[in-house]
DNA sequence: GTTGACCTTAGAGTTGTCTCTAAGCTTATA
DNA sequence: TATAAGCTTAGAGACAACTCTAAGGTCAAC
């Protein structure tokens, strides 16, 4: 049986962290010591390793509510709803990625417009561009 | 002279948000009617658009501001302090990417070892996967 | 028996960007 | 003149995922 700050060194992170999940329902401590001290066993090391591995992937503390609810009666969920939290998730990150990836290509042509040099900035380019509503729809990086 | 309302409508903010921005030093109305409404001139509008360009490229409001008072005084700053900031930019924008992609990887990897049928979840391949800390180190992604 | 590390709780604070509310004043329209 | 739409303010609430604090109890080592 770990001591709260045990289980945190052993999965990485902190003691807080894993209150705070357990305050969200994500982690839990089968016993508490006779002064009420939290005490992991096993299982629940287990849980809370799953719990640490899907937020690494980079799901959301309801996703993972919802994973957990899953693990914990396999049998009675399908597989498909599964897959569909994880398909959500990909969405998602997919979405994310297509913002980031306008920006990313905005910046660029900004910075490849603009020398960036050490006199001041009355002509700086990417100023222009701000003040004249974004780049110039000829030449429009798609 | 416009009023708060016909400014939102002009570049596409709520009045909401522009009461906010003003909050945050971003944007100014230079006066106000004797009932205190406030009333944007050219310059004001120029400014709040600026403004809406600027943030729909996706720099923070805290760019904004320092992108702000160099356009305010544009001899007295650099090109380079504006390319800084842009680059910086860039910078989060290409770690944002880079962890997205990588999230992107696992879940597309979990995605496509899982058939994902509407049998029960006894031997989830994600699940599974959930369970042992990750994906298997042969044959990761990299 | 004292020090210091560790544990407990409830609850507030952080970050960024809004979004909304309440309570009341102003302006335009019918 | 009545009504509705629009404006004002200060301040609260939302979101996600922590992060920290206060005030105190517990435990191991010396």
């Amino acid at each position: 049986m770990l001591k709260i700050s045990e289980l945190a060194g052993r999965i990485g992170l902190s003691a807080h962290t894993i209150r705070f999940y357990e305050k969200h329902g994500l982690i839990e401590a089968s016993e508490r010591s006779e002064s009420g001290y939290r005490l992991y066993n096993a299982a629940d090391v287990n849980r809370a390793e799953f719990v640490k591995t899907a937020r690494n992937i980079g799901f959301s503390l309801e996703d993972i509510a919802q994973l957990l609810s899953i693990r914990l009666d396999r049998s009675s969920h399908s597989c498909q709803e599964v897959t569909d939290i994880t398909r959500n998730k990909l969405h998602e990150v997919n979405r994310k990625m297509a913002e980031l990836e306008a920006m990313q290509k905005v910046l660029s042509r900004l910075l490849d417009n603009c020398d960036g040099g050490l006199e001041n900035a009355t002509h700086c380019s990417i100023l222009e561009v701000l003040d004249n509503g974004g780049l110039a729809t000829t030449g429009r990086v798609n």
